[in-house]
DNA sequence: AGCACGCCGACT
DNA sequence: GTCGGCGTGCTC
């Protein structure tokens, strides 16, 4: 007999752990490692599916007596984790405190339902269900697609008012029944008689898969690319880190890697930070290759995350794009891991399971044998570190393509501004540049640094700030919908015209940071068309590409944004980028403020410049001295780095050490604080049991949270940071599975080098 | 997550 | 005395 070591598909500490059950001897070869089985457990035997991870001989002396179950029966009767996923996952279950399930479910598509029925031996077999409602979409007939929209108008009578207007959404792209119905009452009727009529068009949601008619032919490249990719081939390291400035093609860099390890057999993944943010890029890789490429992101149906699922792992799709939960699809012959602009930090997941992408990714291409290729006009500290001691290949593109010039930089001393008279958002600089570009058609590009410039309601009689009923923050006003909304537990309430407090009617509503310049812009310069970019107006599914090809088609004359703006696109006619106020996220307390205002600064610079005519850029700020912004200035990356990484090394930071944050929250502010604390004292007395009672230095003791109540519930956090990471990740789980933790009723996160600590 | 076991108060 | 409240702990 033999004895499954089982995790069941449960998440939480006491049953993170594999649990032994009995292989029937008929069962056995059905049975391997990585499979999912149909196990009882606990009093009831309530049937449980989980998954193999080891298999051992049984020895009836070994038992001791106890009693061991077996196991049901196969979910599918192949292993639907390979090895090197299970490797994968009991690595982030020892570096990051994730539970092994958490994992493990990862790598699935949610709704996969294991169902259970008799077959007509009697026997009880599980199954997949995959009844997963279909998505239909709707589209404009092929042989209409080439008209214009009043064309198409013609194609119905006149008196089909429902009709045009649904031919009218539809010429914007396909939709499915319910976005129709959201824009058009009751449009069924009118739908069926289109169909009727052959003018619409009926077929199941396939926009996960892109497969180009027409395929862009490969450039010439240049002489920096080619040493590049020379080197790159000829190299054995692991991972590489592609430093190359913004508008030095990169993207062509990775496209030709990609096409060596495809030509090589392997299966390519490319992560971008946010699908939504990349169309551009994500046209590209598709454009260029001919075959079918498969586009990972939350928005896509079930039924095409089960079919996408189950291509990649027959191996049938090579080209995988997607954001940081692509890293979890069920490749089995991975060569190539592409990480473009890796210092983002949308590579950390925020939830369970709490990984960090590019350690994961290297992880991977060890188990696989395949090679890591992190790109970026600007690394992260710890990625740059990597490379300057050699643990990661270093490939740098100082210059861009075709002689392009990096844009000339102009920072101005706001103060000064106030002290001429000028009180408003815009220095005389950057209104006279605005006005220019206006003038000669050209386009700006406005960047707003979001944090810190919400904007709360206040009573300017008293001062009261109207905070959320359930969390300790001030609540945001929508000036679109005339709400509050609080950015924490997403709850809104209606404007108020009274002060809560004093009664007086001084209550102050104004909009958000990006609404109040597009408002004060348009004043200014009323001929300007301005398109806005925020997560408030980006909120609806296809906005963001909407807004870029507005702007692209240069149907705007300003792009005003939030971090958006920052990212990666290519808008030749843009001139002029300028910064409102560098500040914002310069004062934020975190130890990566700095690095992040020089990523988003020299990356938003990058944004100018990208046609024939030379860029300019504009960064305001009240910290003109500030080395950030003058490095920023410069283009001087390495001058930058260096700088910072002193900082790190005099501050313990990563990389020189690791951050280890334990949370906690529960609905009694008393009991939390009580856990947190219980959780404390168990590191101490882990760290004397160890003999080494000074690691206690790199404890700090448990504290509230910068937001001490979110959603009702109060919030305490332990935060160690610390070079000792093999004795830390021990001493955590040890306390993780102590009978005191079990003690402890508050909700227990742990993150590791988490992105934000409050 | 469930479910049993057990220790305490209220109700026949 | 015993019924049931839920807090605590275990499930291979
Ligand atoms: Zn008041
Ligand atoms: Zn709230």
């Amino acid at each position: 007999m033999k004895i499954a070591k089982v995790y069941i598909n449960q998440t939480n500490f006491s049953m993170d752990r594999p649990f032994d059950y009995l292989i029937d001897r008929e069962m056995e070869s059905l049975i391997a490692v990585g499979q999912r089985v149909m196990v009882p457990f606990g009093y009831g035997n309530k049937p449980l599916d989980g998954v193999v991870v080891d298999i051992i001989d049984f020895n009836a002396g070994e038992s001791n007596g106890y009693k061991l179950k077996k196991v049901l029966g196969v979910v599918e009767n192949y292993p639907v984790m390979s090895c090197e996923q299970l490797k994968a996952c009991e690595w982030l279950q020892s570096n990051y405190h994730a539970f092994f399930m958490d994992n493990v479910n990862a790598y699935f598509p949610g709704t996969l339902n294991i169902k259970t029925k008799k077959d007509s031996d009697l026997k009880t077999r599980f199954y997949l269900d995959f009844k997963i409602k279909e998505t239909i979409q709707y589209s404009l007939a092929c042989e209409y697609r080439d008209l214009s929209l009043d064309q198409v108008l013609e194609l119905t009578p006149k008196n089909a008012i429902k009709q045009a207007e649904i031919l009218k959404y539809l010429y914007t792209g396909p939709k499915t029944r319910e976005e129709l119905k959201e824009v058009i009452i009751n449009p069924n009727q009118a739908i069926k008689s289109l169909l009727t009529k052959g003018i619409l068009l009926e077929a199941a949601n396939k926009e996960s898969y892109v497969h180009p008619k027409k395929l862009i032919k490969k450039p010439d490249l240049t002489p920096d690319q080619k040493n590049i990719l020379s080197e790159f081939s000829n190299s054995v390291d692991r991972v590489s880190l592609l430093h190359g400035v913004t508008g030095s093609g990169k993207t062509e860099i990775y496209l030709n890697m990609m096409e060596e390890a495809l030509e090589q057999g392997g299966t390519c993944l490319y992560l971008v930070p946010e699908i939504s943010l990349t169309p551009q890029t994500i046209n590209r890789i598709t454009e260029r290759f001919d075959q079918k490429a498969a586009v990972i992101h939350s928005r896509i149906s079930d039924k095409d995350k089960v079919r996408q699922y189950l291509e990649i792992d027959k191996k049938e799709i090579k080209i995988i794009i997607g954001a940081r939960s692509a890293v979890f699809s069920p490749f089995r012959d991975l060569g190539l891991i592409i990480i473009d602009e890796e210092h983002e930090n949308t590579y950390k997941s925020q939830n369970r399971p709490r990984y960090d992408t590019i350690p994961l990714a290297c992880k991977l291409a060890e188990f696989f044998n395949a090679k890591v290729v992190l790109g970026s006009a600007t690394p992260s500290m710890v990625s740059y570190y990597k490379a300057s001691i050699g643990a990661y290949r270093l490939l740098e593109l100082p210059n861009r393509i075709n002689c392009m010039e990096m844009p000339r930089t102009e920072i101005v001393d706001m103060r000064e501004e106030i002290k001429d008279g000028n009180r408003s958002f815009l220095s005389k600089a950057l209104y006279s540049r605005i006005k220019d570009r206006l003038d000669k058609g050209e386009q700006t590009i406005l960047f707003l640094n979001k944090r810190g410039y919400y904007s709360f309601v206040f009573c300017r009689s008293c001062g009261y700030v109207i905070k959320c009923k359930k969390c300790d923050v001030a609540m945001t006003y929508h000036g679109k919908t005339n709400k509050m909304i609080c950015h924490y537990c997403n709850h809104t309430r209606s404007v108020e015209d009274t002060c809560p407090e004093c009664k007086s009617n001084k209550i102050k509503y104004s909009g958000s940071g990006t609404e109040r310049v597009q408002a004060l812009l348009e004043k200014y310069f009323p001929a300007a068309r301005v398109l806005r970019m925020d997560t408030d107006t980006m909120k609806k599914k296809d906005s963001v590409q909407k807004t870029l090809e507005l702007f692209a088609d240069k149907k705007a004359d300003i792009l005003l944004g939030t971090q958006m703006v920052t990212k990666g696109f290519d808008f030749e006619n843009v001139t002029l980028v300028g910064v409102l106020l560098a500040d914002l996220t310069l004062n934020f307390p975190d130890y990566r403020s700095s690095e992040r205002t020089f990523q988003l600064l020299t990356q938003v610079a990058g944004r100018a410049g990208r046609g024939t005519k030379r860029g300019e850029v504009v960064i305001q700020t009240y910290d003109p001295g500030n080395y950030v912004i003058n490095h920023a200035k410069c283009h001087d990356y390495k001058g930058f780095y260096d700088k910072e990484i002193s900082f790190r090394k005099t501050h313990e930071y990563p990389p020189f050490s690791r951050l280890f944050y334990v949370g906690f929250a529960g609905d009694d502010m008393k009991s939390v604080k009580k856990d947190c604390e219980s959780y404390h004292r168990q590191i101490k007395v882990e760290l004397e049991k160890r003999n080494q009672n000074i690691l206690i230095k790199d404890v700090y003791p448990p504290s509230p949270s910068g937001i001490i109540r979110i959603n009702n519930r109060y919030r305490y956090y332990i935060l160690i940071k610390t070079s000792r990471i093999k004795e830390f990740n021990d001493i955590i789980r040890a306390v993780n599975f102590s009978d005191e933790t079990k003690k402890i009723k508050s909700t227990m996160i742990v993150d590791v080098n988490p992105n934000a600590v409050f």
